[in-house]
DNA sequence: AGACAATTTGCAAACGCTTACAACGTTAAT
DNA sequence: ATTAACGTTGTAAGCGTTTGCAAATTGTCT
């Protein structure tokens, strides 16, 4: 069995005396074809295992139902879960993905997107915290539609999905203060970014506001988005006095819990913690971490759904999406 | 701004006044291109914003520098730590990456397959643990190379990469019962899977001859892969009189874990766990999970690494790779 | 039976690029 | 000067499809 290039169109053709119009006809189910010779040309497909070849049809349609999807990183469970949503509707749509990893490097998003582009892909979903300007130009530039899952831009152009961050935030601070914190900190991503920087601190300070509660900036924490850093933090955290925090990445949560009942203290007794992702992690770790709950399936399924339409030139009734979230409690809090 | 189509290596060539082929060679970095037209063409290619369109390049060439990868799911942290190897060395290599999530069912893994063979792939690099009959054939009735990573297949026909299963968990079932246990559990998958059912279990096996011990199968348990299923299952190892027990899936641990804790044993004084994936979240639980060390990342970009020099038609030195594997040991054995 | 409409089919031009092969212009050696 | 040899560029034939349009076939209605 060597390696038989395979049968083309024009071998189904010839093998049933068609023309190759037909036989593409049938391929694609086109109605004018006679009943007769659709099934000897299927036959004949059946018996030369004649498979379409997606490049030559690329070229030809201009559509190659494959989508581009940019991301941080495939292994960060809050993204891996985004991206599973969206897998699952591009393939119940015939849509392949095309998975690009960009640690959320601006010159890797750029790169990735022009890539894409010149894959001719038919549409893209972007991922990621920050969206910079250059990025921004270059996704416009591409000539697919774009979506953004997980991830904000400030003008509005680009339809998007997400849930209400700030709001998020604010019932998850409000939750803790209502328990008499006096000092809750919040632990963020670099600041500057939207979703894990400015949404966050726009909530945890509304939610400050409205219990009038002055913001006092000792009490914010950034950090990188791993367990170890979460160990680093909780000293400062208990430096500052605070009394329970509310962070945004669930392995941060974890490590701050961890430090926090190696100093002695018990938790939530004397120490309140609330988490954002909602990962699968929170319900492993003893005592189960409260978390705001997020559709994350969802969002990346719907973002996928919305790119369909987009793709199909259908008008979106609503381009900027935002999912439902709840606040999920469980034993890192008192409820 | 427009949906202006783009420019074409055409409209490139028109430009300069040089032919398409002499843009081409410039494109692809081919050297017989005085310096002076190649200046030219560069400038203009700036200019019109050329970017190659790279499915008609694919057509015309053969080669689409996509690979595509098969997993069961993004979202296992084990599988995602393998594409994120994938990925890394792909993009270095300038490949693209499809990806396809199968759920380890046997029929959407041919679909797979199938559909990035018609997709023109380079290459393929199959993760999942059970390979059948059926995509093994449609596997290699695709006319592209193919790399198992973390996969194995009886034959020995297909390139893989992995770790020594069976001296690994052999080790770790040595590990627990040099601590005097007499009574020993095992928890794998489904028993007919390659990896983890009948490699698993060998290497149990031949832990307890080494130390002269009876096999006894109401040691034996099967599971999904969830920390539920660890939940449950631990309540049948109790009682089956074990006193640790080996599994093949981290959450399954974490599961067996805190169940056991809430039965009021302590971990590891009446009860010892190894696990066999070392995802972070070993390291997140009080007491660690003690863990088989698999080097993952690198089974992923060893695999493509391979699948590099396949698709470039070199020789292989080493076609069925096994990395080298660790014992981790930490809070959940006494050492 | 004839005319016309409807249904099926075939033709051939794209799609945007790569790549033998041929052709050209230069240079260097004789 | 002549010619061989080389470096540079152009020509044109694909690559495997889709698709608008024309042609052919079939069916329907007088």
């Amino acid at each position: 069995m060597k390696k038989k290039s395979s049968a083309t169109i024009y071998d189904v053709a010839h093998r049933v005396g068609v023309s190759l119009a037909t036989v593409s006809r049938v391929v694609n189910g086109n109605s004018n074809v006679r009943d007769s010779t659709k099934q000897k040309v299927l036959e004949a497909i059946e018996e030369l295992g004649y498979h379409p070849n997606a490049v030559a049809r690329g070229l030809a349609s201009k559509k190659t139902t494959t989508i581009g999807v940019v991301m941080p990183d495939v292994t960060d469970v809050y993204y891996s879960e985004l991206a599973r949503g969206i897998d699952d509707v591009a393939n119940m749509y015939h849509y392949d993905v095309l998975l690009t990893n960009t640690d959320e490097d601006p010159v890797r998003e750029t790169m990735a997107v022009n890539n894409l582009a010149s894959k001719q892909v038919d549409g893209i979903i972007f991922m990621g915290n920050d969206l910079e300007r250059e990025v921004l130009n270059t996704i416009s530039s591409a000539n697919a539609p774009v979506v953004l899952a997980g991830s904000v831009e400030g003008e509005g152009r680009l339809a998007s999905v997400n849930i209400d961050y700030i709001e998020a935030v604010k019932e998850a601070t409000e939750a803790v203060l209502k328990n008499g914190h006096k000092r809750v900190a919040i632990v963020t991503g670099p600041i500057t970014h939207a979703i894990n920087g400015l949404y966050r601190l726009a909530g945890y300070k509304k939610a400050l506001e409205a219990n009038q509660i002055e913001y006092d900036d000792t009490l914010l924490f950034t950090t990188h988005q791993d367990y170890n850093a979460g160990l680093q933090v909780a000293q400062k955290i208990l430096a500052a006095g605070a009394t329970a925090v509310v962070t945004y990445d669930d392995e941060v949560a974890v490590g701050i819990m961890n430090y926090i009942r190696d100093q002695g203290k018990r938790i939530p007794e004397d120490f309140e913690i609330i988490t954002s992702n909602d990962t699968k992690l929170t319900i492993m770790t003893r005592p189960q971490v409260t978390s705001i709950g997020q559709p994350k399936y969802d969002i990346g399924a719907v973002a996928m759904r919305m790119l369909t339409k987009l793709m199909n030139n259908e008008v979106l009734d609503e381009s900027q999406v935002k999912l439902p979230h709840t606040l999920e409690r469980r034993g890192t809090t008192i409820n």
